[in-house]
DNA sequence: CGCATGGGCGCAAACGTTTGCGCAAGGGTG
DNA sequence: CACCCTTGCGCAAACGTTTGCGCCCATGCG
């Protein structure tokens, strides 16, 4: 703020030191090199005084540390990713470090880029959140040297940390939730195909389905993005099966937004018509027309955790990479209808 | 990525050369400095074989420039400015320029240590969503060596660009369009008080009521902050106001959700027993019980806008800093009930 | 043949730190 | 008095660039 910071020079010069003296004594350096007490504080009064605080800069470029983290985010824009965001720039300045901030725009060439730059840039640590469609260019991450931490979406082949959250329980929760109204035709609004955090929330629905013995339709899935565009061709696809599913589960936040849109125009209602469940959970989800049944992810979790395994890794710890589950909740609203024709809802586990 | 780039050193040494031809064939000075084509293209060749790309950090030292600029936001969490925030970072990366992200949290401390911060590290240019109660801190700034611009809030006092929504017509549509609908009371949330934009939005409504002649009361204002929180309790108090406010004008869109909750507690029904209009669109507005009417800002427009002119004053020109307002939409959606009562509704202009 | 001219490139300093090593002075010991 | 140890600190190199200045060699001209 004030007129630039001193240099370390300009201070030994007015402390007739050398700069040498100064560093180590506002190093804490002093007793290793046998800086008498008496210098030290000279030094550390007058540096106060001066609001000196060494150049970041020429500090990374002998050092090959510049006590910055690069972020490599998908958008954004988007309030998951945001919050994420939100939770790592937080834990950063805890720990004394800053952040430089990438959005790849779910594209994997800017990722890699993205990544690329960060490196080139000495980040002494990288969070980021893959577009998630290839990891062939992920594969050098686990050899840099620096820590790398993936978050929401895993490669189960790489050798990195990584924290997602429960996307295979979530799921399976939110179907057997539906179950357990008497649905048996639900129709699922997938997002990216090949992504994990997709491919998990299948798999859970998967499980609870054959767990209550109802067979799998691959004719009731439908989608190709997490964008909502895409949630609303795929539901409306779906609501113009006959019989019609009695429900669907949107596999996310912009999914449901786009489920809503197709079910306004059909014109359907919520939940006398159609029931319906989405992954995420939302600030106005209970306010909606019919306040939407979700699966909350604990987002700010996501972010923490993946921040807390990202600085123990720079603090030195070399753990073996583990990636780390965040659990989710099941949020009961009123968008889901208990079909009241169904003799076995609610059949003990 | 691949294994660290090489050092200028390393080129120049491959080929028998010195780091300063290098350094200046790859940087267009060859022709300034008469380095032989042949020798340039030697040299552009091996670069680009061994992926080289000068050091960010080295470079910055030297040319006391980074190619990076400072993003201060209160709150990355918020939507609003998760959506500045990506429109900033890929304007940078179209100007070949890194984002340093800082949260202030809504603290005006924090605020003020990020800012230092960031010139420490030399960013290049700062844009900055002010926390906004205090602007003492930033008056250095106008003198700073490099380009700053505000987002959002703005300090007219502050000799520097500021890139603004029409605040003070947004909520002047918004209560026109209330008053147009028969409504005379008309309670108001407001945000936080002293800020450039509570104050043009509480500006506008008391400029609409007055150009119909409608007085305007200070018992209808109520809240203190632009959280969610604190809309539901300004909301519930002026709910209890006897005779009842007949409809609620919310100056952020957290004032609104937590207005929501208030109504729904009340329990009243939007727009039967209570009008609602609120700042800031959403994309759950229209599938909100009642399809909310709001004042939709262009917050995309808002990032792109004050990164132009950030870039614009990094490249050099150096004009007058000038305040840039984006105008707002007023979407009408079904909040908003008709009063028959009233006889001048809709009269012209 | 002497000199100016121009082409092609390198020297060395600088940016602001950190750090291995070593130097000088003073005090104690034998 | 010679030696060693301790205390207190500085030298200089290094990190990887950029840049003002100048060097050297050819060539052309008179």
């Amino acid at each position: 703020m004030r007129n630039a910071s001193p240099t370390l020079k300009a201070i030994a010069a007015r402390l007739g030191l050398s700069p040498t003296t100064v560093s180590r004594s506002l190093n804490g350096q002093g007793a290793r090199y046998r800086i008498s007490d008496r210098t030290q504080r000279a030094v550390q009064r007058l540096a106060r005084r001066l609001d000196f605080s060494p150049n970041p800069i020429a500090r990374g470029l002998r050092l090959k540390k510049t006590a910055t983290v690069g972020l490599v985010i998908p958008d954004v824009s988007n309030p998951f990713f945001a919050r994420i965001a939100h939770r790592i720039t937080v834990a950063a300045r805890d720990h004394r470090h800053s952040v430089l901030l990438s959005d790849s725009q779910e594209q994997t060439a800017l990722e890699v880029e993205a990544i690329g730059l960060l490196l080139r840039r000495q980040v002494d640590g990288l969070i980021l959140c893959p577009v998630g469609l290839s990891d062939e260019h992920l594969s050098p991450l686990p050899h840099a040297r620096i820590p790398v931490v993936l978050v929401d979406r895993c490669f189960p082949g790489l050798a990195l940390p990584a924290v997602t959250s429960d996307n295979l329980g979530g799921a399976r929760a939110a179907t057997r939730h539906l179950l357990d109204a008497g649905h048996r035709r639900i129709g699922v609004l997938q997002g990216l195909p090949g992504t994990s955090t997709n491919r998990d929330r299948i798999a859970g629905h998967r499980a609870a389905l054959s767990a209550r013995g109802v067979p799998f339709d691959p004719a009731l899935v439908a989608g190709d993005s997490f964008l909502e565009d895409a949630g609303f061709r795929a539901a409306r696809r779906l609501l113009r099966l006959r019989p019609r599913p009695t429900a669907l589960f949107a596999l996310g936040n912009l999914l449901a937004l786009g489920a809503l849109r197709a079910i306004a125009e059909a014109p359907l209602r919520v939940p006398d018509d159609i029931s319906l469940v989405a992954f995420d959970d939302h600030p106005y989800a209970p306010h909606l027309s019919a306040p939407v049944t979700t699966v909350a992810q604990d987002v700010d979790a996501l972010g923490r955790v993946a921040a807390e395994i990202l600085f123990e890794r720079i603090g030195g710890r070399r753990a073996a990479p583990k990636t780390r589950a965040i659990p989710t909740r099941l949020v009961e609203r009123r968008s889901v209808k208990t079909l009241a024709t169904n003799p076995e809802r609610k059949q003990p586990t």
